[in-house]
DNA sequence: GCTGCACAGTAACATTAGTTACATAGGCAT
DNA sequence: ATGCCTATGTAACTAATGTTACTGTGCAGC
């Protein structure tokens, strides 16, 4: 693990931290589609994103869902976090939205190494004000946005993080993700294939030109 | 200063803490309406609420504006916590809801404070839970409710935060915090005053029964 | 090739929210 | 009282989004 924890988060954490992760840490691959994470679930660990991409989702009391933002490289989740701190319930639902690879810490490291490593102050800091303007950003879409800037927004988000022109979901997926109905959507993207912005198949979004 | 930081921070740092704050933080009194920080702004100091209530609030770019959350007496603001640390622009505009009392630490004091008092870590931390919390909530709103449940939660809020059954808004006010429009407002407010929830005057709003 | 099913296209309609326009009313300054 | 400004009430309309219902189509398994 030690090689895949140095090509990942060398250039943040010194060498004596990067040994400890490797100590206690524990690596794990999911694939596409795996829940991570429940709302309700109790969370022990927290994980460091090595590859691949996780989807955060929140959902209210009807079972609607909503998109929050996506994890990456790099990234933890603050929210993990929080919970870990707090030990309180996770409020929202994680799932693997590409094969990913990631490092599991348990959370009793946590506190030691606040006090301990600067560099890892720094980089719980970090994440938390990522996953802020994370969710100040998801925050602006919903409110200032209409549906159609939106649906425009999470397609390029979606080409930005799979690295491919082509969005391999159904009308359907993407309306539970921005908690709309499947007919809107399939208008929409109607509408930006008409403009020759996209092109429609089954199952299968190709990105032109946004 | 000190008693009045005992008074509010007795129970969450301890005395050596308690006393560095004293020594370097600066007491503060503002009147509601005061803009404490405009979008853009750099932060060289970060607050720590003593009494009353600060509104936050986000702006997109054509100036159109909605009520992220209110910040109350023991708050303080991750947003802020972000820009000190990442030394970046606010994000935000704060604006005291009512006359106000604070304590201003600035930020020098924060990386220090953080290796050496485990309580401060655990302040920090739990400010930043918080206010993702309330992100949540607010995304929540925004995303699930219609605009007379999101009104009635405001006005629950507002009730809560003044202490006060009355509220001393314009409808266009309301309509700002809410991002609609008056007219909106005043439709919905009027269908709540018929429905025996409240009573509407010149400038207040009485809360009967929410 | 047939069948069944999940996915997508589309019309018609309902609901919610936003807009425009104008009327009315409270309250202050003169 | 008069005039003026701000706040509120309301109707009528438009736009955006959500819903229902039905049609068409690609594809897997037989």
């Amino acid at each position: 693990m030690i090689q895949e924890l140095k090509n990942n988060y060398g250039h943040l954490f010194e060498d004596a931290l990067l040994n400890e992760i490797n100590q206690v840490g524990t690596f794990k691959e999911v694939a596409a589609g795996f829940k991570m994470m429940e709302i309700g679930d109790y969370v022990k660990a927290m994980p460091l994103l090595v590859s691949g991409a996780i989807k955060i989702l929140r959902e209210d009391t009807d079972g609607d869902e909503l998109l929050l933002y996506f994890l990456e490289k790099g990234d933890t989740c603050a929210l993990t976090l929080t919970c870990c701190v707090a030990q309180t319930k996770s409020k929202i639902r994680a799932i693997a939205e590409t094969d990913s690879k990631l490092i599991m810490i348990p959370i009793q490291q946590m506190e030691e190494w606040s006090e301990k490593y600067k560099s890892w102050r720094h980089f719980v800091f970090e994440s938390y004000n990522n996953r802020l303007n994370e969710m100040l950003e998801t925050i602006d879409s919903i409110a200032f946005l209409k549906m159609d800037e939106r649906l425009l927004k999470y397609l390029a988000e979606k080409v930005r993080i799979s690295k491919n022109n082509t969005i391999h979901k159904t009308h359907q997926e993407i309306a539970y993700e921005l908690h709309t109905s499947r007919v809107v959507i399939s208008r929409l993207l109607k509408k930006l294939e008409t403009l020759g912005k996209i092109e429609l198949n089954r199952n299968a979004i190709l990105i032109k030109d946004i």
